[in-house]
DNA sequence: TGAGCATAGTTTTTT
DNA sequence: ACTATGCTCA
């Protein structure tokens, strides 16, 4: 064979290989070495690229574009590549070593997300794709990247290796202590405020000596400054990072030590990023520094669907990827691959109002599916009543309850939707709002579990020494803390020592005995024979935390005990997937990483509600968005400011390019918001929408109108509106009586998907279903509905 | 020290 | 409407 038979030859190969990709995949797929930016619209299967693309880089190199030939290539297996050739039978490992031109080993690869959802995802089908190896990829999100870095060598920046992570909480407590100290006047200059500058300072690398230069004679800048100063030095002395500093401290890291960056520069040949558009000047410098040896930097994004301006993103990382690496490949992928033709559409008319943006147009060869069903409710209930109705109706032609998604923009819109929905026996489960580590008891805990790893972590200290009460007020704890200023020790170590200090006399008991248990606790923390798992149960024993909570709430302690369990559980499994390598400071770190939406599991049979805003990356075959009113979306307070309109257009397009088969937009004549009623005209996005693509129907007609803002009060009333409402809601008729109609009667025991198991108390006939009182085991007495509840006899 | 009342502030938030 | 926080008073 000549060269260029055996290049040819090759080439063939690697085409048969990712034969699933189109064509401007495969080309990203294939451009193995040097920067490569990859814009990549929604739906367009990037996930799907990233994963080939590392398959390619582990299994065949840089073999499409080299020219190189290895010498064993000579002993090549021709049959078994003609055999792969022709019918795809699979190609034996050592052929391919053949092929290959200066593969790459899995963890040589560091790929970086957002989310953890998004990093796990990847992970799984990395490894799908490439077995066990997948593993030992690099795959997760910037945070945990970093945070993995820092433990490596936090002492070279005076920290050690099991720092505790601060989340929003820790942070806004720590500030309240620093403007305290510094005596700021919180209605002069919030915490709010001042944190919010600070993370923006450390999203561009401004450290309070830079901050302060930069502030001059600026009164509030100098102010806010100080208090940076502050923060940071209090951060430093409980040993604790907040969100900011993990990718800050990182990025000073490698920038200050020339050996640690070269370690990982040479480590890591290939780094990837996802969601490139949302990443921030910080997280810019990182994946640079990271990358800039081996120029190989692979990143992957939308202009169009950045949405985390407000955070920090700035698009601009996207805008001049190829300023900066002049030889950057630029790769479109504008065929998408989830929509329908009208859902499609729609996005695309929606997002072309934008004028900042690098402009591509999506296309698809799906069918052209159903037109988009814009619906005018005319209350908020209303409006929930007809999303119920459209899902229970299209289940009962077969569609099962996870295919619906409701993406609303705050959080406070599911309310009324989870209401209707346990009226109506929806099953569904609202991801993010009050997040499960963000409840009260579960902080509590995890600051136990923190305190216990660190006791130099002065805030989460503080948050447990009197919780539950132990008598230890505020101005014992202010005392101490003086002390501890005082004498130059850390807090804990004060109240170690309660005693021996003249002030902390009259509490000196109280808190010895409060030490003594944290000690004992600290012991068993460090026995390496005691598991977690016992550790957190010694937890809840010596500190009586749970009978506590019964003495002070009565039943509303009952969901809080539950949570406690479902931690004791969390970290149990955690302890299973871990073995050995459990430890206290790696369930916390997991734990202070990870967010509700990485909980979200898709095999349950429920209806999910998000904001759009967590919606970004997944898809649904049906999506709903409620609340398409100026003031509601786009905001009232981007509706004056061109800038934020598009912001919230690229939000609108993310919302829209979800939904797979049908998609529903809904808006309300009139709404309760902030305890008052408004009347919001129809968001200017629904007008974007070309007629074409869109099916109208409203609640009431127009030719009768109520007068002025009078709502149905009567349930009677909401009842006939919205049945008239249903008819014109699409074009399928409601299903009614297509439920399969169980008699139920008191004494039944019954069982609910969501509910569990229960007993009927009370059946009351209505029109022609069934209003049942049924008391479940584990949450209460609950009234739903015969017909919709879904229930099963036992 | 803790309970009870007044008041403010309510967009989104991958970590 | 709702809730979380802060302030006052016992």
């Amino acid at each position: 064979m000549t060269s260029n038979q055996i290049l040819d030859l090759r080439k063939k190969v690697l085409e048969k290989e990712f034969s699933r990709m189109n064509n401007m995949q495969k080309e990203a797929v294939f451009h193995v070495d040097g920067p490569l930016l990859i814009l990549a619209g929604a739906g367009s299967g990037k996930t799907t690229v990233l994963v080939n693309r590392i398959a390619n880089i582990i299994r065949y190199g840089n073999a499409y574009a080299s020219s190189q030939i290895s010498p064993e290539f000579g002993e090549l297996d021709l049959s078994a590549v003609n055999n792969f050739l022709a019918q795809g039978t699979p190609l034996p490992e050592e052929t391919v070593a053949r092929l290959a031109v200066n593969p790459c080993r899995p963890w040589q690869i560091l790929a970086i997300t957002f989310t953890n959802k998004a990093a796990g995802e990847l992970k799984n089908r990395l490894v799908a794709m490439l077995g066990e190896p997948g593993n030992d990829i690099w795959a997760s999100t910037f945070h945990s990247t970093c945070a993995r870095l820092l433990r490596r060598d936090a002492d070279r920046l005076g920290y050690s290796a099991h720092f505790t992570i601060y989340d929003t909480d820790d942070s806004r407590r720590l500030m309240k202590d620093c403007q305290k100290a510094l005596g700021i006047d919180d209605k002069v200059l919030s915490y709010k405020a001042i944190l919010s500058a600070i993370s923006h300072a450390k999203d561009s690398m401004v450290l309070p000596d830079e901050f302060e230069r930069q502030a001059g004679t600026d009164n509030r800048l100098a102010m806010i400054a100080k208090a940076y100063r502050l923060y940071q030095s209090r951060l430093k002395d409980a040993d604790a990072m907040d969100f900011d500093d993990l990718i800050c401290n990182c990025v000073l890291l490698l920038k200050n030590h020339p050996d640690v960056l070269d370690y990982y520069q040479n480590r890591f040949r290939y780094v990837m990023v996802d969601e490139y558009q949302d990443t921030n000047h910080a997280q810019y410098l990182l994946v640079n520094l990271l990358a800039q040896k081996s120029q190989n930097l692979c990143v992957v994004g939308d202009d169009d669907q950045s949405i985390y301006k407000f955070r920090g993103a700035t698009i601009e990382n996207i805008l001049s990827f190829e300023k900066n690496f002049p030889k950057a490949k630029v790769i479109r992928l504008e065929q998408n691959y989830r929509s329908t033709k009208n859902i499609l559409n729609a996005a695309n008319a929606v997002i072309a109002n934008n004028v900042s943006r690098k402009g591509k147009t999506l296309w698809t060869d799906n069918k052209t599916g159903d037109k988009i069903g814009v619906h005018t409710s005319f209350s908020e209930q209303d409006e929930a009543e007809q999303i119920s109705k459209k899902i229970l109706e299209e289940v009962a032609n077969g569609r099962k309850f996870h295919d619906f998604a409701i993406l609303y923009r705050m959080n406070s819109q599911s309310n009324t939707l989870e209401r209707m929905f346990v009226k109506s026996g929806i099953p569904y489960r609202v991801i993010g709002g009050l997040r499960f580590y963000e409840r009260k008891e579960i902080k509590d805990m995890i600051a136990y579990l923190s305190v216990i790893n660190n006791p130099n972590d002065e805030i989460r200290l503080r948050r447990i020494i009197n919780q539950p009460k132990r008598s230890i007020g505020d101005k014992t704890i202010a005392q101490a803390s003086e002390i501890a200023e005082q004498v130059g020790e850390s807090l804990y170590d004060v109240i170690c020592h309660a005693d021996e200090y003249e002030p902390l006399k009259r509490t000196a008991q109280k808190l010895l005995q409060f030490a003594s248990t944290m000690k004992e606790l600290v012991e068993a923390a460090e026995d390496e024979t005691v598991r977690l798992s016992e550790l957190y149960q010694m937890i809840l024993d010596k500190t009586n935390y749970i009978e506590a909570l019964r003495a002070a709430e009565g039943d509303e302690a009952q969901d809080r005990i539950e949570n406690i369990n479902e931690l004791a559980s969390n970290l149990i499994q955690y302890q299973e997937d871990n073995g050995e390598e459990a430890s206290l400071s790696g369930f916390l770190e997991e734990v202070s990483l990870m967010t509700d939406i990485d909980n979200y599991d898709e095999d349950s049979d429920s209806v999910v509600m998000m904001t759009m805003h967590s919606a970004k990356g997944l898809e649904f075959p049906v999506v709903f968005l409620p609340g398409f009113e100026e003031g509601i979306f786009p905001g009232i307070q981007a509706i004056y400011n061109p800038t934020e309109i598009e912001e919230e257009r690229r939000l609108a397009y993310v919302a829209i390019t979800r939904a797979k088969e049908e998609l529903y937009i809904l808006n309300a004549e009139s709404r309760m918001i902030f305890g008052s009623t408004v009347r919001n005209k129809p968001s200017r996005f629904i007008q974007e929408i070309p007629e074409e693509l869109v099916e109208t129907s409203r609640s009431r007609s127009w030719k009768k109108p109520q007068p002025g803002t009078v709502l149905p009060t009567s349930s009677r009333d909401a009842r006939v509106a919205s049945t008239e409402a249903a008819r014109n809601f699409g074009p399928a008729e409601i299903a009614r009586g297509s439920v399969p109609a169980v008699r139920f009667k008191p004494g039944d025991s019954v069982y609910h998907k969501t509910f569990g198991n229960g007993m009927v108390v009370s059946a009351t006939p209505m029109g022609n279903d069934t209003l049942l009182e049924i008391a479940f085991d584990t949450i209460g007495t609950k009234k739903l509905m015969a017909n919709f509840a879904r229930l099963q006899k036992c």
